[in-house]
DNA sequence: AAAGATTGACTCTTCAATCTTC
DNA sequence: GAAGATTGAAGAGTCAATCTTT
């Protein structure tokens, strides 16, 4: 049966059903997926989602390091952010500090052997989880739609914000 | 041009460049469109985008009102972060807590006339960032799509943590 | 003055324990 | 005892201010 139609008398400033269907399904599948995986990557390796996300751009990184503000444009977080991060990571001993010899000011993050080691057994779980939970539910052509997608809807979160924020400053 | 083959030697255990797009991709829009409109209810209409939902529940609910562990199945919070919310805005005078007749231990938040006013008016902000920011750079066919994809996605994270919550008390 | 990073104070959310009612 | 809701303690992230280097 198709969907019913939207009644006309709908105000204009509320979503029609489809709208408010796929912002919920955007929230609560993100929120959801987040979770399940954060709690089976602490179950089985002790290690936050977060940190593993963190782990991953410096497995990834040319030399195993990334700046600070490196990683606080790819994770979603802010510089601050960032740098509580890093401190529980080095706490832990996953990751190490590391000043920049080019720029004074700049602070690399660097992975250390044991961070190595912790991201490679975890990384099974989270690939794992990841096809179950999600990339096994796609149908054939999904996933490129969908990388279409959000290259369509990117916000530039770091810049945009960066923006925002210097503008609010001069006003 | 098209983009390279993934390469042989990529490991079973790691994603492939699409899918951690992908993964990624989800991640930073939802996490951006959040913060986004959170910025603009926040800047409008001093209330934040975690308020504007709880409200928007109770503003499509019969009577107005919803008792507390529904919202906390709608919204992405457990029951004592629903607990917490609805503290704030009975704060604010936007919601009251009323005790339910049919059952001792149920509580509902209903809106108030403030409350309901100020989802009122926080609507248009809402929707018009919305679509701004979101439905706007949609194809054709594109939010049908998508709930359909979020069906399949679903994981139910209201039962689903509830039972892992419960198996795990039992071991 | 601007950029990179950090810190203190604060907000929001969760977990585990508790209270009340069924 | 189980379910609905709340509470204290703690975790994690943000903002605004600060420090250092450019």
């Amino acid at each position: 049966v198709a969907t019913a139609p939207q009644p006309d008398f709908r105000r204009n400033e509320l979503l029609t059903r489809d709208e408010r269907a796929a912002w919920v399904g955007l929230l609560q599948t993100s929120a959801s997926l987040v979770r399940r995986l954060d709690d089976e990557l602490r179950q089985a390796h002790g290690l936050p989602l977060s940190s593993f996300e963190l782990l991953a751009q410096l497995y990834r990184a040319p030399d195993y390091r990334l700046r600070m503000a490196e990683l606080a444009e790819h994770l979603v977080l802010t510089r601050s952010g960032v740098t509580r991060l890093v401190d529980r990571l080095v706490r832990g001993g996953l990751v190490r500090r590391l000043d920049a010899d080019c720029d004074g000011r700049g602070v690399y993050a660097e992975l250390t052997r044991r961070g190595f080691e912790a991201f490679d057994e975890a990384a099974a779980t989270h690939v794992d989880g990841l096809r179950r939970l999600f990339f096994g539910r796609l149908g054939v052509g999904e996933l490129e739609r969908l990388n279409d997608l959000w290259d369509r809807t990117d916000l530039d979160p770091a810049r945009a914000r960066e923006q925002r924020l210097r503008e609010a400053r001069e006003s």
